[in-house]
This record gives structure tokens, C-alpha cells and sequence, in this order.
DNA sequence: CGCGAGGATTGATCGCCGTCAATGCCGCCG
DNA sequence: CGGCGGCATTGACGGCGATCAATCCTCGCG
């Protein structure tokens, strides 16, 4: 564990910045610290969709792999742990218990994945958004409480714009915020700025997603397991 | 190799049979060897999401997990290469290297399932439609080379039947029919049967996708590397 | 302070697709 | 052979959501 330490090293990324991109020689690989990275795919129409958000103790990049088939983009100031590539499938060889933790994330990555697709591919625009709203609710309830914070008061931080969130969804902006303010207007949200709510009715927010709690939480996405 | 193939045995399971179900104890794992394997999860609304299907070579079950979130069912009949669960998790304990090959099945598995996403929430229904059938046309093309049929004409031979169908791309039978009828109209595709067409416009049916033939192709799947 | 740019919201319109319903088709069983 | 049940197809209709467009808000900058 110390080993592996000593060959990763903290990178800092601005908003907006290209960590790895589609097709390149995906050289690191890492976690992310603070911010969050977009996962991201470019169509033949040149517009890019976002295949997942990465936040703190997620693992990004691709090992075993010559070439990422995704982009990895700073979708705020990110700060991350990297490790060269080549250096990191090394050291999974040599310490194979790491090897597994690894092995068993990506299969819980992959279960999560695949209730992402099916929940998307299946329900209505409002039941993806309040979906995703109740996940960041979820995520954003376990980072706060590191930080101190009492949290009486749940709070939903949107950790990238508005034509993110709804790329993310397959949806559009204008669609996006219709169904945000109405949620607003039935009172399960209430707005404190531009890009944060508060959380009012929690049991409201569940019944717009129309899945069952058991079901949200199997999709709030891995524990940390690496470092 | 041969200890694994000690390990396995063959059995067969009739059309419909669950061979593992939704929060069970996934007591098995394996690949298929015939037929086809439906990956399911039932909503709250109790009617069942198609996740993904299985064909020949594709590996099955949950490793390192007590109980899994989908079910698995024959789409078709089926023969499967079962192991118990247990004993195939020791033996990967045992062979560090047939473990190796796992982890980047699975990390290929995530790729494409992302890929899959990506798509699925992207694009139109007919978009959607294009993707599947293009796939299968591959599937199907890769299985009748192996049969030794000489594949001057690719058949595209539908696994499962409309409402299946339907539910994996996230939409309804009726509208599949249309979209296909249409194809139909355009001279893209020629039915031989109930489920079974002829693809006649290669290129036209990768115009309706409104995607690159390497993105598609990435989509494929993974190839066979477990026995 | 005024200005301009980018993003978020709101409004109006239209088309795709989900829903309901009817018809056609095939295999099964009496 | 005739009836029946499941599945695929076709038709009619309505609603959700994408598109285009206008307005508002915030922020950065001269």
C-alpha cells in the first residue's frame, strides 16, 4: 500500500480540462479526490454525451487497455490521485489481493451499470430526473458529513450545468427544467441557487422515480474499495 | 484447464426456465453453449426490463457475489456450461491467470454496456432499432461462418419475440413493428420468416443508425475468453 | 455603472411514439 | 376440420417531449 503510494501523485485539473481523451493512449489511470470528472462519448454529430459522472474515491481511466473508448474531462476543478498505467497494472500483478479489490469493482460497476441502462431505457423523462436527483441527494448526504456538517437540512449540489445533466438523462435542457420546476412548485424542492436545492420531501421524491428505495440504492454506484 | 473442465458440466434448460433469479443465491455461474439467455430485472410495476441477452460464449452469473440483482432466463432452449459458484471462485484463487482474463472480460463487459447506454438514451427509437438488428446481423453472420454455411446472404435471425425485443430497446411492439415494416419498405431488410430476415442494404441500415460502423462494431460484445 | 455573453427559464408549436383497439396469422388441441 | 389463444401487424388518437424562439438572470469586463 505504501508502494503504491509512492507511485501515484496528486494532479490538479481545471473545469474543463481533457484528462484522457476518446481513442488516445490512456496513459493514467486514478481516483478522484475532490470534484467531479464527466465520462464522456463523442457521437458522429459531434455533440458529446455523458456515458457517467465520477465523483471523490471513484475510480477513473481504463486498465488493460491500449486506448480509452471514452473521454475523462474535468466537469469542475478536479483534484487526482494518478497513477502511470503501465506502472499500476504492474503492481496489480505483483499484489494480487489488490488485484481483486479491483476485480470486484468493476463487477459492482458493471451490476450498476446495467440498472442505470435498464431504469433509463424504461421511464419517463420526470422518473430519470428524480432518480438522479435522489442519488445526488444520497451522494452529496455522505460528502457533507465528512465535512462536518449537521445535515438536518438535505442539500442537492448539480455538479455540472444544466445541457450536462440533461445529456446525461437523454433529455434536453428546456425538457429538464420544466420538470425541476415542478417539482419546485409541489413543493419536494426548493431552490437556494443557481445550482443547489434543498431537499423538502423525500418520500415525494420517490414516488416521481416510481422504483422501489431498495432499487434507488442498489444504483448509488460503488463503495470506495482502492486507497 | 482440464481441472476447470472437471469442475463444469453440461445442462440444458427448456424456453422460459429461470436459471437464476433476482436476489436468489446465484449458486452457478458459466457460459452459454447453445441458445439464448435473457438478463432480466423486474420493476415495481412487476413487468420485466430486458438488461441484456446472452449468446454462445458469453459468460453468466455473479461471481463474488451472494445474491444477484437480475435474473437469468432462456429466451430460447438453452445448454449452459454450469459450474458451482463456490468452486469456480476458488479455482480462479488457484489460477491467478484464468482470473486475469476475467477481470478484462468484465472490464470489456463495461465498456460495452456503457457504449450501450450511451446509445440507448440518445438516439431515436429507429436509431435504436438499426443498432439491434446491425448487431445481430454480425451475431448471426459470426455463428453461420462456424456452421459452414457458405454466408453470401447475411440473415438476421431474431433471438426472441417482439415484446422481448421491444423491452430491451425501451420501447413498445407495436412501434418495433412499424419501424421494422418501414425498413422493409425501403428494401433494407427482406423477411423470410416470422423471425428471420434477409439484410439486403448493408449500408442503408447503417445510415438509419446515425452512427460510425466503429462505434457499432465496439458494440459488439466481447469475444470468448473464458474456455 | 453599462454592456455583452452564456446559461437558465418560460412559451408556442409540432411530430414521434405510447396507448387502445381491431384485424390477420399461425399453431395447438379437441 | 373448426375453434381458440397467443403473437404480429395495422389503424386512430392523444400526450409527452424536442425544437425553435424569446426573456430573464448572473457574471465578468471595460
Amino acid at each position: 500500500m505504501q508502494e503504491l503510494g509512492r507511485l501515484s501523485h496528486l494532479r490538479e485539473f481545471r473545469k474543463g480540462q481533457v484528462i484522457v481523451a476518446q481513442g488516445d493512449d490512456a496513459t493514467i489511470v486514478g481516483n478522484v479526490v475532490t470534484g467531479v470528472v464527466k465520462l464522456t462519448k463523442m457521437s458522429v454529430s459531434g455533440q458529446q454525451q455523458i456515458v457517467g459522472l465520477l465523483f471523490p474515491s471513484d475510480f477513473f481511466g481504463r486498465a488493460f487497455s491500449d486506448n480509452s473508448r471514452f473521454s475523462y474531462e474535468a466537469a469542475t476543478d478536479v483534484s487526482l490521485c494518478c497513477i502511470d498505467r503501465q506502472a499500476f497494472e504492474s503492481f496489480l500483478l505483483r499484489f494480487p489481493e489488490v488485484k481483486h479489490e479491483l476485480l470486484l469493482t468493476v463487477l459492482d460497476e458493471l451490476d450498476a451499470t446495467r440498472e442505470w441502462a435498464a431504469m433509463t431505457s424504461a421511464h419517463t423523462t420526470m422518473e430519470r430526473i428524480a432518480v438522479f436527483l435522489f442519488i445526488l441527494s444520497k451522494r452529496s448526504a455522505g460528502s457533507y458529513c465528512e465535512n462536518g456538517t449537521k445535515s438536518e437540512r438535505t442539500v442537492i449540489a448539480l455538479p455540472v450545468g444544466r445541457r450536462d445533466i440533461a445529456a446525461y438523462l437523454g433529455t434536453t435542457p428546456e425538457t429538464l427544467s420544466r420538470n425541476i420546476q415542478t417539482l419546485v412548485r409541489k413543493h419536494v424542492i426548493r431552490p437556494l441557487d443557481a445550482n443547489s436545492f434543498e431537499l423538502l420531501d423525500s418520500a415525494g421524491l420517490v414516488d416521481h422515480t416510481s422504483e422501489s428505495r431498495d432499487d434507488l440504492e442498489a444504483m448509488l454506484g460503488v463503495a470506495p474499495r482502492i486507497r
